[in-house]
RNA sequence: GGCCAGUUGGUGAAGCGGUUAACACACAUGCCUUUCACGCAUGCAUUCACGGGUUCAAAUCCCGUACUGGUCACCA
């Protein structure tokens, strides 16, 4: 009895060999240096922060090289695959205008030439390039138990020794075909494990995109390539995969870079060119004075539907993690207040090695920079759209009057410096309701002011159609005509009035919004108008 | 415990043998100003986790220690 007596009892059915697929899935013509990524998620629910820092980065290195960006479910865990997993997945990635050029679309429908991208879909390819490795006696089926295992790894801990199946060990590493035939007659439960050709003494060195120059020891350790259930284990999807889908970058996790070895080694087994590895850092997060990972389970701002709920516009998320990817490109976008985040050319130099705190005060900021550069139409949609989702009753008196909202949504905007005091859509109701009767609802306390000096202003000095210069002067000349003073005049002599212009303004400002800080209060009454005004005075009066 | 990586202000970071240790956020103060925001100006690390070494010269190179993170499944 040989190997190939072995692999055909073990892979009756599969009836293809390597080349078959390997000529199937023809490499791709792509222009020169363009990058083939992917993200490659479990589907065990909602997108993480992380993972989609992950998944932008590839986005991105796959696009600005006119390259492919696909998607590739890895369910090969059976037991922690959700339902709507996929379309969960494209969902939120579409919020943030990731998309694929190729991948799985639904549990039903795919893309591509390179398919199928559903593991559980590839079992026969799987099992194809395993039964390979078995002809060659270059894998194995191992039929230690849970319990074995166990207690091989109880007395390696006791002795302090590498824990893990290598050396004598692994106990079926050299069993001859024969018996190896015999048990599985026999219905003996197996896994199959790549007899691995490491050393453990001898030195591999791994490029990493990001990390540089990494030397492990050689990989030793005969991995399960095969689980009980037929599937093949992630290591070796992720060989099979990434080679036949022809993947040129794969970039993920750090979690990742400790299996280097064994990645590398399988390709090295198959002679296939391994792809490029870039292990991007962890999102961190400062819990009480310890650092530790953000996690799904512990913080609302790990999923990625949070940003949405509260009100981050996408892009904000996106300009922040692009923050975090290269750091270099915050100055950029600084100065080039005209371009998008898909203008910018990321490198794999800038990644920082080291993972970085989610900051999201940071995030906020970055936030209001993206605000305020929309224009009032934008902002207009884009606010609707929210509303529409989560604050039905406000987008009524939002959209009562488009004119009127856009009127007050321009207040400082669409100039060279404009307002930045808007983080996330909730804040405009917060900022402008006091401009809509319908939410105006002013608390006034007792104040000092003069009301009789206000509607004596209005009645005479106040023009609804005054531009800013005139509707200043007036005001000044009105101010001056009370005994308030210019604001130079006043501070030379403070004694000498009453007050000063900036005193009118407020007791304007106050009467007429309820507040004492607002945007420019010309804008606020230019679009009040003039009986708006008239009402709101009248209102004063009443109330005190 | 083995293996691997990281460590520059409150935060993200630039830096790659000679710099006053960039820049951005946050914070503080001042100016501007009808308030706020914007903007402008100033301040905020005498020092780059610590210890040793190499060098005329070290945040930058080497060694050791500490701390932090990752990983060591028939999970990905």
């Amino acid at each position: 009895m040989t190997y190939k007596d072995l692999a055909e009892k073990i892979f009756p059915d599969i009836k293809h060999d390597i080349s078959y697929y390997e000529s199937k899935y023809k490499p791709r013509n792509l222009k020169e240096g363009a990058i083939v990524t992917r993200y490659a998620p479990s589907p065990t629910g909602f997108v993480h922060i992380g993972a989609l820092l992950a998944s932008f980065c590839s986005y991105s290195f796959a696009k600005q090289s006119e390259g492919i960006f696909y998607l590739r479910i890895e369910d090969t865990d059976t037991k922690r695959t959700v339902e709507n997993g996929i379309e969960l997945i494209i969902k939120d990635l579409k919020n943030f205008n990731i998309t694929f050029d190729e991948g799985a679309v639904s549990s039903e429908k795919q893309n591509g030439e390179y398919g199928p991208y559903i593991q559980s879909q590839r079992k026969e390819i799987y099992q194809t390039f395993i039964k390979h490795l078995v002809q060659e006696g270059k894998a194995y089926p191992c039929f230690l138990s849970e319990e074995e295992l166990n207690s091989i790894r109880e007395r390696q801990e006791k002795y302090k020794e590498r824990i893990g199946c290598y050396g004598k060990y692994a106990k079926y590493r050299d069993l001859e075909p024969d018996e190896a035939i015999k048990k599985i007659d026999n219905n003996e439960p197996y896994i199959i494990r790549l007899k691995s050709p490491g050393s453990f003494y001898r030195k591999i060195k791994c490029n990493d995109l990001v990390r540089k120059e990494l030397e492990f020891p050689e990989n030793d350790i005969d991995i399960p390539i095969m689980k009980k259930d037929g599937l093949p284990t992630y290591h070796f999807a992720h060989l099979v995969d990434d080679h036949l889908m022809r993947t040129t970058h794969v970039i993920r996790g750090d979690e990742w870079v400790s299996s280097l070895p064994i990645h590398l080694q399988l390709f090295q087994v198959f002679g296939f060119k391994a792809p490029k590895y870039a292990h991007i850092s962890p999102l961190l997060k400062n819990d009480n004075g310890t650092i530790r990972k953000l996690s799904k389970r512990k913080d609302p701002e790990c999923a990625v539907s949070f940003y949405h709920e509260m009100g981050i516009p996408t892009e904000a998320v996106k300009l922040y993690l692009a923050t975090i990817i290269n750091s270099n490109f915050e100055e950029w976008y600084l100065q080039n207040k005209d371009k998008n985040i898909e203008d910018f050319t990321f490198t794999f130099q800038k990644v920082s090695k080291s993972g970085a705190l989610f900051d999201l005060e940071k995030l906020a900021n970055i936030s209001k920079t993206y605000f305020s550069r929309l224009t009032k139409d934008e902002l207009y949609e884009q606010t609707v759209n929210y509303l529409e989702e989560f604050d039905k009753d406000f987008k009524v008196v939002f959209t009562k009057d488009e004119n009127y909202t856009k009127a007050i949504l321009n207040i400082e905007r669409e100039q060279k410096k404009p307002r930045k005091d808007i983080a996330k859509y909730s804040d405009i109701k917060k900022l402008f309701a006091f401009m809509y009767d319908e939410t105006f609802a002013p608390q006034y306390e007792d104040k000092n002011i003069d009301i009789n000096l206000i509607i004596n202003y209005i009645a005479k000095y106040f023009g609804a159609t005054d531009d800013k210069n005139t509707w200043f002067n007036k005001i000044t000349e009105f101010a001056e005509a009370n005994g308030y003073a210019q604001m130079k005049a006043y501070k030379e002599n403070p004694e000498k009035y009453i007050g000063h212009v900036g005193d009118i303004c407020e007791m304007l400002r106050y009467v007429l919004t309820g507040l004492t800080q607002t945007p420019d209060l010309y804008e606020i009454m230019r679009i009040l108008g003039k009986d708006r005004i008239q009402k709101r005075i009248t209102n004063y009066q009443n109330l005190i």
